[in-house]
DNA sequence: CCGGATCCCCAGGGATACTG
DNA sequence: CAGTATCCCTGGGGATCCGG
């Protein structure tokens, strides 16, 4: 039987695969703007943006959307108007990776009233 | 009848439990030390440093523990000896994570493959 | 052996102004 | 409308030293 245990070697940042979903995910926007768009399908910028709450800047919101757009879990489509128009659509990559945050989210709504009474424990 | 879109003023960081999630764990080592405990149950200071990785300093892993203990994910045994002796075991509800974080692992190890083609892409 | 206390650094992210 | 370009600041996290 083999081991399941996995060697020290492979823990590193580039070969533990948690690592590297959470070096992509650990970020403040990217799972937000992905289930955003999840629920939606295709959104405009300005859209996206209101759907996040407002409190993310317009910068951030850039960035984030061309890191979804690089790793293949959104797709971008430009209209060459004028106002620009430019739609954002989610793929079935990132499609297939919705359930999964959702399955943490209902986790944590059903899990977080015992880590507050945790928390607030362990301050005294 | 109210809208089942969800308000704006409900994603902020205290109401959106993907952002609750989030905050917890998009740090950089509470998932894996969190993990490591999943797998081999009880294990000392040293221990854990040695699975984790060298490549985590004293500092994080004291501090990454202390918010796992103060989230009940974890809890620790002091034993009054010289030279001290402490052990960190994982919970039932640390337990009841580990599950969703495989998952997730899971769908990271089968899709990465095509995360990294799009990358190549995308960098053309 | 465990881990607290300090110091320091840098990257993530915000605010603002500007443009095709 | 959908970005780009700058500047700036905060806090997460590393290194090191010390102490029970």
């Amino acid at each position: 039987m083999m081991e399941k245990k996995i060697k020290k070697s492979e823990w590193d940042i580039t070969n533990c695969p948690v690592r590297t979903v959470l070096d992509r995910f650990g970020d403040k926007w990217s799972i937000l703007v992905l289930l955003v768009l999840g629920e939606k399908q295709k959104l405009r910028f300005n859209e996206i943006n209101k759907e996040v709450g407002s409190d993310i800047s317009q910068k951030m919101l850039t960035v984030t959307l061309r890191k979804l757009e690089a790793d293949g879990f959104i797709f971008r489509t430009i209209y060459p108007e004028i106002p620009p128009k430019v739609e954002y659509e989610i793929t079935d990559l990132g499609k297939s990776l919705v359930p999964h945050v959702d399955n943490l989210t209902k986790w944590a709504v059903s899990n977080m009233p015992a880590i507050k009474r945790s928390r607030e424990r362990f301050k005294k």
